[in-house]
DNA sequence: CATGGTAGACAACCTGGTTTACTATATGGG
DNA sequence: CCCATATAGTAAACCAGGTTGTCTACCATG
């Protein structure tokens, strides 16, 4: 037969694929004035949410430190996308929340993910999509959300 | 109908595949005694091949400056991955090859990845791998081989 | 043989991560 | 009620890996 596909393709592909959504949707942020935004940041606005967040809360969520949460936190800031406001309840907290900037990030991210996968159902079919969808929900573990991806790539320790 | 599945999922899903199946390849390595490899060198590795390289020529297929690649290079000949030879036709070039042990890292990849495909294939059944890895390929433009992705990720700039 | 291009190395700098350390504020048990 | 302990945030020092700019050695071509 054919030679199987090297074990090697699967993740190329994967990646590849997961890389082709990404730089579809930084292409639009870019065209919508968000040109700024980079793919970390994509996740750390998810991970805010819509609802906000604490420094500490958005670490544990990404997977580093809140010194890192902090500083991105303070990027994101200093470029208008997210806003820190005291907390009433707990002096020690500082809540951050996406401001109408912020918001308009994942906004845009969202259509053009749901523009991603139309095209990609026009190219495959459907069927074929939603079988992709449920065979990777059955694949990969899908903790709920693992948004810790920024330094895992990283380097060595 | 039930919600269709929000856009962001889609990413999100193709990501966790990917990240599944790297660290499963970099448990194995770390149990093979290659503790200190870490998944960005997985694309290195990929990139110096089994017939070896030069830094500019692994800068290049990374798509990082030549120097960024000569300071993984001297990482990786440190750690006795890599090694490094005078290239007897052109003086100026130095041959960069991986060593048994870097070849190690390569097979056991190698292994690892296969038996990953092997238990999905297993999970959904060879047809829905085989239709999954046809959809990437149709989706993911799947330039040959884009081992680019090290800075991508990247932060501003 | 002189000129222009290429391979590699070095230095300075930037970003974002980590650890360590400190301050301010909560909280809960004696 | 008060102190001990824990938690939120910040800052400093350091590290890794990326970038650009510069330099040297070597090739190749006219």
């Amino acid at each position: 037969m054919a030679e199987p596909t090297p074990g090697y393709e699967l993740p190329l592909q994967l990646f590849a694929a997961f890389r082709a959504i990404i730089d579809a949707a930084h292409a639009d942020l870019a065209r919508h004035g968000h040109a700024g935004v980079k793919p970390l940041h994509g996740f750390v606005f998810q991970a805010i949410g819509a609802r906000g967040t604490t420094a500490v809360e958005l670490g544990a969520r990404l997977g580093v430190s809140k010194q890192a949460a902090g500083k991105t936190i303070a990027n994101l800031e200093k470029q208008g996308y997210v806003e820190r406001a005291a907390d009433p309840d707990d002096a020690r907290r500082k809540l951050v929340r996406l401001t109408a900037k912020g918001l308009d990030v994942l906004a845009v991210s969202a259509r053009s993910f749901d523009a991603v996968q139309a095209r990609w159902a026009e190219a495959i079919g459907p069927e074929r999509l939603a079988a992709l969808h449920a065979d990777l929900r059955t694949l990969a573990p899908g903790d709920h959300f693992r948004l810790d991806a920024p330094g895992w790539f990283g380097t060595d320790r």
